[in-house]
DNA sequence: GATAAAAGTATACAGTGTATACTTGGAGGT
DNA sequence: ACCTCCAAGTATACACTGTATACTTTTATC
């Protein structure tokens, strides 16, 4: 009788989900117990007895959020795909995300990694030991990895050229580099920065243990 | 007689090393309108005199942080230094500052460029452009270069590894790659980075316009 | 059905950014 | 010297935030 689809009462994966979908449509600056709980058809305290705090609720957002972003490539691929363009799906799923919801970004830094991200490290150990590099290397390089995407999607969404250039039009070399700059801004940050990681790497392959 | 040494009256210089102090005290989170107001025994609102809200008065305290931060060579050094030497330098003394007040990261990817951050800019791509680099390929070196310290910083200070062991316990490659993970976070990043980068950026430059 | 625990509510507090309207002190012109 | 005017600083208020505390309601267990 008081079967399972009685009220849909409060949990954590139903407000996660709630806060996923208010986060997408209005970033995470607008995540708030208030609206949350509005959302859900609840008190703001109720959500309290799910999250001891927001800084919780945000890192279990932002598992949930990479949870989403599927940043694996699909289990027929583990085997084939070589390293280089393993790692590079990896980085390149995960910046597709973080530009589509850039609001994230500010709190790459700051939350704890959950399941989800360390699901991802893990694979990635897994892949790159798989490949020949050492522990060391590829906890290296998963690292360097994670630098190139944080900063290549930080770069992507900030440096908006036509702030640059309007505000640097004092400085000969940026006027100089206008179009060299503008060009830039367009480019996918994050190919840049991978091209270069991975070249490197290879030659770290390559050159012994 | 009211010579001007009266009272200190409001402006945006005093405003603005006052707060970078409170900000090097307490961090980023801590600055807000009252409690930078009380420090300059003001009103709140008098704030508003001199910057038009929150935001512009970030930017302007970011740009101060960066001036302090000091990131370019000494003049006597400004030829000698070799390019690689010279951007593993600006890259290191930001990366330092940074690590020095992290609360700053989080805003790094969200307040605009200002004086002190273009004239960094612009001095990387003078040097990086009489060092053989095209005008495109300075502008993207450039950016590489932001992208592996702001990486750098970010993974550096969150990272902190009992936290992703206790917590990833249950993947096997984590644990097994646990040594190498706890060798990892105590390297400074940004050398990782850096050395990966400029290895890339010399073959770049060796193999061609 | 009684009891205990869990889930949700009500209220309150201290803090935030900032809009609007006011007061005040000093500079310029006559 | 006085008047005027404007910029700088103040006072008050509003809507919002996270969350502590105490209450009530629902649910599960014996």
């Amino acid at each position: 009788m008081n079967s399972q689809v009685k009220k849909q009462t409060l949990s954590q994966p139903v407000i996660i989900s709630a806060g996923l979908s208010l986060i997408a449509d209005d970033g995470v600056a607008a995540l708030s117990f208030r609206r949350l709980s509005q959302k859900l058809g609840v008190t703001p305290m109720a959500l309290y007895r799910h999250f001891d705090n927001k800084q919780q609720l945000l890192a279990a957002l932002l598992d949930g959020f990479i949870r989403q972003a599927d940043v694996l490539p699909p289990a027929k691929q583990h085997q084939q795909l070589s390293w280089d363009l393993w790692l590079h799906h990896v980085a390149s799923r995960m910046y597709r995300a973080l530009l589509e919801q850039p609001s994230w970004l500010p709190l790459l830094g700051q939350l704890p990694l959950q399941n989800s991200g360390l699901s991802v490290l893990n694979a990635c150990l897994q892949k790159l030991t798989a490949a020949g590099f050492s522990s060391q290397q590829s906890v290296e390089a998963f690292f360097a990895m994670l630098q190139v995407l944080f900063g290549a999607a930080i770069i992507q969404q900030q440096l908006s050229l036509p702030a640059l250039l309007v505000e640097g039009e004092d400085f000969s070399e940026i006027s100089k580099a206008a179009e060299a700059l503008l060009v830039a801004t367009k480019l996918q940050q994050i190919d840049l920065g991978m091209d270069l990681l991975i070249q490197g790497l290879k030659h770290q392959l390559a050159s012994g243990s």
